[in-house]
DNA sequence: TACATTGGACTACCGTGGTAGTACTATAGC
DNA sequence: GCTATAGTACTACCACGGTAGTCCAATGTA
């Protein structure tokens, strides 16, 4: 039950989600692109995508490159590693680790409605397979 | 699909969910038996303990009444409640909304075994009845 | 009655997400 | 060569979680 290694956990609030966003579906975006993405739903200025990207970058999730007098920026961790990390610490404070507690709580109130769930029972059956033999990786 | 009555964003930190955890708990508890009760996990001063209670006072998440010379806090906020909107949230942010998809990385990358893997299975059967007629409540 | 203890109130401080204004710099155009 | 423009850097500010010190009031005790 031990994970080992650690991971450094990635948290981010939400408008860093909103640009990781934006960077992971394009690979790679300049700040102007990232606030043209953004603007219709959000509404900020340039100067706040720009902050935003830095402060991201000493943080070590995104990185850039210069291009001739732009930055273009691209994200150096995966949106999976994201949602592992974040997801583990909500398991962890919310239900304590057990993370088949959380899965109880979606069943439950999180608003799944019954074509989801047959989303969901197939893919527990195929996992069942696959977990059986080469569980506890 | 619509929720209707847009529920108040019940966002608590670490501490203050462990704190929550003694209310729960314990239904009610004063500043220093939550103290006591956090002690060994986090070892932090009572005065610590006894702000942040005040804090989440002011924020409605619990509330108090004078017993003698201390204060007895109660949850005002059920855990249920707590991590429906911290789950939802979460399910925003990371995965558009789409809970499946949380389950579905769960399933895959959440850390849940195969003995956990069956509970869920067991749940999703009940589930899928209870559904079935019942659903878009 | 005076002092020590206990428990809450207030205040302060740090880190960080979020927001944006202002300053600086390099390029393009006249 | 000078200026307008585009784009980044710096700085500041707010809110809030987290942490704790100091102060004050009430109670218990010598």
């Amino acid at each position: 039950m031990k994970r080992g290694v650690m991971k450094p956990s990635h948290r981010l609030g939400n408008l860093q989600l909103a640009i990781m966003r934006v960077l992971w579906e394009r690979k790679e975006a300049t700040a102007a692109e990232v606030h043209a993405a953004l603007l219709a739903e959000r509404g900020l200025a340039p100067t706040t995508i720009a902050t935003m990207l830095r402060k991201m970058e000493k943080k070590g999730v995104v990185a850039h490159r210069t291009e001739g007098r732009q930055f273009v920026y691209e994200p150096i961790v995966t949106e999976s590693e994201v949602r592992r990390s974040m997801v583990a610490e909500l398991t962890d404070h919310l239900f304590q680790g057990d993370a088949a507690a959380l899965v109880s709580h979606l069943l439950d109130e999180g608003g799944i409605d019954s074509r989801e769930l047959g989303r969901i029972r197939s893919m527990i059956r195929s996992r069942a397979r696959k977990g059986a033999q080469s569980d506890e990786r």
